[in-house]
DNA sequence: GACCTGTTTTGGTACGACCAAAGTGGAGCC
DNA sequence: GGCTCCACTTTGGTCGTACCAAAACAGGTC
């Protein structure tokens, strides 16, 4: 069977379609196998050049697998990945202070309300689970490294508490390009232990349940970290 | 010249990693032209086959502009453009109800933060667009189709109050990826009158000020729109 | 100066070929 | 019989050439 609708532009696009379908309809489930390019070119009737085309665009929205020497394999949607392709853009967008700014003004946003959530419905175990991640905090305030780490962790915590994948990736997400741009600035036990402050701060309030005072200190965290970021620019 | 580091892999990477830094670094600048396929062919010493998919792999991580017969233009960086490159992969994440499911309570917890925000900060110019939003939205409850819009329109003055072009770029994503699957289900009048009502109360509590009514107001909308979606399931 | 036309450029596609690495199967050894 | 090792096959990666069609371009014409 050749392609049939060429009416839909270049071939390998009507190809990659083809493809991206039966994998959104689940003809294709996930860890199954592509035809080797071979295949797909007689099967299809295109060119290899068109095959080869249509798996590097599969491949690089995150549909498929492709190693080299491994038939195609079909990949589980997760929001990591969905992440993962917007890696280089996302790069790029960081390149201007601006960029910076936007992301971090929207990752605020997003904790200062995780915060609030958390302070209202943070189940028993989850408030103790910020706890341990507090503590290992406070314990890392001498080891910047180490700090940097506990650091993300208590942060990733309320990410995880609405139980939303989609949430956790994003929290990923700003792990990856947020905090390096962040852990390049000097990192003294003194700024630590001003952060590790302002984690305590959050921790009491989400603990108390005051949603307001958990909103509070979780901006005023991220304001103070704001202003360290553009200090070191 | 030809490509070197050879150790990092398929030439085709190295090219897009060569052409990746070049515009991250600002050597190239938007809107400027990379050389035609067969320039990069002899200046860089590989086959057209490994340019091709070089170029390819710009194009689809966003970087430069494809079009058929024209030199690669480099994009500018956009906010759009990087949620353009995950549309794929969310409309595979939406295959499930899962996935709709999570993108729909992350939409919701970034509205209901919007809203305090909105309630807080919002300038006497953002209120009456607000308001004019409302009043459009208010005109169009006969008109199913217009009132989708203004629906929209309405809840994408939240998104650019704080003036985070990152923001305005989710509600785009939201408004491509959610919208479709809530437009769907059947739209009464009664049904629009019923949105329309829960949004004047969200701006009422906008209008005066009240943060935690907004929050409320909200909230109650984004829930009660959800279980619209789950019973047209 | 506006318009039409022939040439050149440029991306899209097709073949055919070769390489290297990984997989495969069978012969041979313990 | 089971394990090991090697030749053969498969498969993706790369290259080079060729041809087409559309668009851009450069002249020449009215």
């Amino acid at each position: 069977m050749s392609i049939e609708n060429a009416n839909a532009g270049r071939a390998a696009d009507v190809l990659f379609r083809t493809f991206a379908d039966q994998i959104r309809l689940g003809q294709l489930k996930e860890g199954e196998a592509l035809p080797p390019e071979r295949e797909i070119v007689e099967r299809y009737g295109v060119s290899r050049t068109v095959a080869r085309e249509a798996l590097q665009a599969l491949a690089s929205r995150g549909l498929i697998e492709a190693r080299p020497r491994h038939r195609p394999i079909v990949r589980r949607p997760s929001y990591e990945a969905a992440f993962e392709t917007v890696g280089t853009m996302i790069g790029r967008l960081m390149a201007k202070e601006e960029g910076v700014r936007a992301l971090f003004e929207m990752r605020a946003l997003i904790e200062v309300a995780l915060a609030r959530q958390a302070a209202k419905m943070a189940t028993k175990t989850q408030v103790i689970q910020l706890e341990k991640a507090l503590e290992a905090n406070a314990q890392a305030i001498d080891d910047s490294a180490a700090f940097y780490e506990t650091d993300r962790g208590f942060h990733a915590v309320f990410y995880e508490i609405p139980g939303n994948p989609a949430l956790e990736a994003a929290h990923k997400g700003y792990a990856t390009w947020l905090h390096p741009q962040w852990s390049i600035m000097p990192r003294h036990p003194q700024r630590n232990k001003i952060n590790y402050e302002a984690h305590a701060a959050v921790f009491k309030s989400v603990h108390s349940g005051d949603a307001d005072a958990a909103e509070d200190a979780m901006r005023a965290h991220m304001d103070a970290a704001w202003k360290q970021v553009c200090k070191t620019f």
